[in-house]
DNA sequence: TTAGATGTCAAACGTTCGTTTTAAACGAAC
DNA sequence: GTTCGTTTAAAACGAACGTTTGACATCTAA
């Protein structure tokens, strides 16, 4: 039977996985340094996860399942709320993106990991997380996507999806770079309000932009400078500072 | 004195790590596997390149020098085409995807790696990476900057640079997973012309909003709703299938 | 011919990896 | 008090890791 003691130390353990996923992706990240993190034996880990990959797993399954969660509540609670007419742009993207910035940018003291690891994750190679993750986050992009729909009817289904990844790419990015949003030289943490309302009014404008058919003649008066893209072949075209 | 065989070992070495570290990042794609794919000794990759992390650079300049050069060319022929007046966004961000697309998606063989890749760094977690590429990046994103700022200056410059953010991320995301672009059967290879004018015409349209102050009532009549986000703290709220 | 770079190779260096084994300590039930 | 399932610990497993070594070719310059 689970003792108060046995669920502290899983607990640390999870925390401290999160963290070293965070900060190393999953390759990078190695049992020892987790469990020198966590305060336990190496057998432990092997005796609540079975091995790496439960770890991860368990890791993702804590975190991204209320995430989804928060994500979908609310949406239907707009949806509620908002009747029989379809939503605003703006209100789905709310619902998308404000609990993931939320507990990404918000919290005090060491969250910051999660915001990495939802970045991150977005990209990792191992072809089981990947599975596993897409697993998680389909029926919720569905039912955003249908939102989407309702709003937007004259927008094409395939044109949605590929904006609504366009709104995940900048999410993982930002989750997963948060300094890159700093000002200059300070070191003022972001605030994700701010973050959200900007990524709310920036992304509902491009969702509500007509299909764009242009490609071409967008770029008007530089129409012409289109040569065709040439691979440079010289040595070393950039020198570059090695150090930071 | 280098002869052909040399130059072709090199070159076969860098082919295949960058194939390695976009399959599997950095830490995950191992030496060994990488002059088994370049047929070359071992020790080889330490006479060229002297560690894994120069073999990383040497990948990363390789690649990005010409792709970073590519993009800066595209503003600067746009600016001298339009002379005195602004940029056009749109041109602005053609100049901007239409290469890392163009090298992404539209060539034949298993280029494919260079897009993963591509995205893939941007989430890499090691610092030297990290630092190399940011010194590699920071002009070319001061230029685009500037251009921005010249056709909407009426847009703060922290909004346009957290916008810019927004742009890398999309990108990143898309050339990491390009599969996500295709329709749900369907396995034809995406357009990368089609993914262009999509992005620009989507991002155009986000970049041209004013900025958002609106965060909370945007949602309008679904405000209600606006409940403090809970953690969720019970046990395995989801559970979830854990295989594909 | 000799001296010295220049590339290439097989083999091994020591370390760290994920994982397993073995056993001891624990609390509750009989 | 013994037994039993559960939990922790130390040590070791074989494999793979990044890196180095030393020898062996090959070629140029003196």
């Amino acid at each position: 039977m689970p003792g108060p003691a046995e669920l502290c130390r899983r607990d640390r353990i999870l925390d401290a996985a999160e963290r070293a996923f965070a900060d190393a992706g999953f390759a990078g990240a190695s049992m020892r340094t987790i469990v020198k993190g966590a305060r336990v034996n190496l057998a432990t880990v092997y005796y609540y996860f079975g091995s790496k990959e439960g770890l991860m797993e368990a890791v993702l399954r804590r975190r991204f399942g209320p995430l989804r969660q928060d994500q979908l509540d609310g949406l239907r609670a707009r949806q509620e709320a908002a009747g029989r007419t379809p939503l605003a742009v703006e209100a789905i993207l709310e619902a998308l993106l404000q609990p993931a910035l939320h507990v990404a940018l918000s919290v005090p003291h060491q969250r910051l990991a999660v915001a990495r690891l939802i970045g991150r994750i977005a990209a990792e190679p191992d072809a089981q997380t990947q599975a596993f993750l897409r697993n998680q986050n389909t029926p919720m992009r569905q039912a955003f996507l249908e939102a989407l729909h309702e709003s937007l009817p004259e927008v094409p289904l395939i044109y949605l999806r590929w904006r609504l990844e366009f709104v995940s790419g900048a999410l993982a990015f930002v989750l997963c770079n948060p300094h890159k949003l700093e000002a200059e030289g300070h070191a003022v943490p972001v605030d994700a309000q701010e973050v959200l309302g900007e990524m709310v009014g920036f992304f509902a404008a491009g969702f509500s932009a007509l299909t764009a058919r242009r490609t071409a003649q967008s770029a008007g008066r530089a129409a012409k400078s289109h040569a065709p893209l040439r691979r440079r072949a010289g040595p070393n075209p950039q020198p570059l500072a090695t150090k930071s």
